[in-house]
DNA sequence: TATCCCATGTAAAGCGTTACATGATTAA
DNA sequence: TTAATCATGTAACGCTTTACATGGGATA
């Protein structure tokens, strides 16, 4: 039912067609909300005008309909957005594919990290130019228009694309650790000092590709089997 | 194609009966990469079988099958770990309702935001004491055991937590710095609203840098309508 | 014995992807 | 005129969810 409310959010915002609303998914939803083809979006927009929650409010050439949301609609929305479900949907091919990397060797999951933080930064380079050239500041942290559609996602963008390519780069930090140590010594795993740099991750944040030196200590072995659960 | 490759990663790091592997997927990706029903697994299992990327190793009692991966299982899911799409599947329902929040008035989606920031913060608190008692300093950034399954998943909430929290503050600050300016005309809006604790200040987007280059503010207009595109 | 959790499935319906199809408008 | 892009759809197939179904093993 996800992509039926995806459709009445686009429409709360602004009336329109299949093909400008597949745009809009794509430019707004697509990257971290939903995903959804062109051909879905038609046939969803048929079955929302046909169970009252949006309406034509207008055909221009070649068989174009524009949609309006009605107001059985915006009161669906609405109970949507205010009953959560207890366990939401979550599906990101990325990030299931960065979760099994331990089934390369280090070197190939090195690589496919490097990559995909360099894409991230990418990524992050370019969200940081639109907002910029939309008159935000994103030191200052205030959008004009706050709320507006687009608005939380370019924020969510901010956030969270940093955090992806630290996660990134920590993860190539203790991949090379491992390696390094695995070269120095077989079996033997232990080097003074734990306490002694302070956080690889985080805030230094350099812009580009990792630089991934650094070598750290490793402690005894250990658990950490899983994420937490449900 | 995904859950088969989830399925092969989780063989690919111990065999186990479709009871057991249901068990650790819901442990393991459930949250960040990919979801999945008991009855699923089951039915790829058998296809895995069918395959000849998976076997059958052992049977117990009640039907108890234990599958493990097979070299060609072990080859398949090497190649589709290096051999990303340019276009992988992102669904998250999470983010989809955070997204249309602007179809609520502010203090409904002040309070959407506040839950969520809150259930955010319940999980990394959960997290950190899970990794905490496996013998991993989160401070020190060194985990035992890298790449190990689970390992990077670990990582990866203990980045991204924060982040997804630290964005529903923002996100809160935006809507009451709103609220504080429509304020001046509109009717009463110094309510004490439901439980929020009001201090949804965090250092993070409010540091440095001073403001703007500043031409033309836009306010109130359709600047940053959309994140950046496919 | 009753009850709960373990453990494995099948069937139907709904959602999503791939492939195919069609015609209009715009720019070279 | 030709090609690219706009714009809308249908059909078949595959993936996912919901509901139903079954029985073993452990414990009170």
């Amino acid at each position: 039912m996800s992509l039926r409310y995806a459709l009445l959010g686009l429409l709360a915002d602004e009336a329109g067609s299949g093909y400008e609303l597949t745009k809009r998914f794509e430019r707004s939803l697509d990257r971290y909300a939903w995903h959804a083809k062109h051909n879905q979006v038609y046939q969803e927009l048929n079955r929302l005008a046909a169970d009252g929650l949006a309406e034509v409010v207008e055909e221009g050439a070649r068989g174009r309909k524009t949609y309006a949301i009605t107001e059985a609609g915006r009161a669906d929305l609405r109970h949507w957005l205010l009953n959560p479900p207890r366990t939401p949907v979550v599906r990101n091919e990325f990030v299931l594919r960065l979760f099994l990397l331990f089934a390369l060797d280090p070197k190939e999951a090195r690589s496919v990290l490097a990559d995909y933080a360099a894409a991230v930064q990418r990524d992050l380079d370019a969200l940081t130019a639109l907002v910029e050239s939309a008159n935000f500041d994103p030191h200052d942290g205030v959008l004009p228009d706050p709320l507006a559609f687009g608005h939380l996602a370019a924020g969510f963008g901010l956030h969270m694309l940093p955090a992806s390519r630290d996660w990134a780069q920590w993860a190539i930090t203790q991949i090379d650790n491992q390696a390094g140590e695995d070269a120095g010594h077989e079996g033997a795993r232990e080097t003074g000092t734990s306490g002694g740099d302070g956080s690889a991750e985080d805030g230094d944040a350099t812009k580009g590709s990792g630089s991934a030196e650094d070598s750290g200590a490793t402690k005894g072995s250990g658990a950490v089997d899983e994420a937490p659960g449900s």
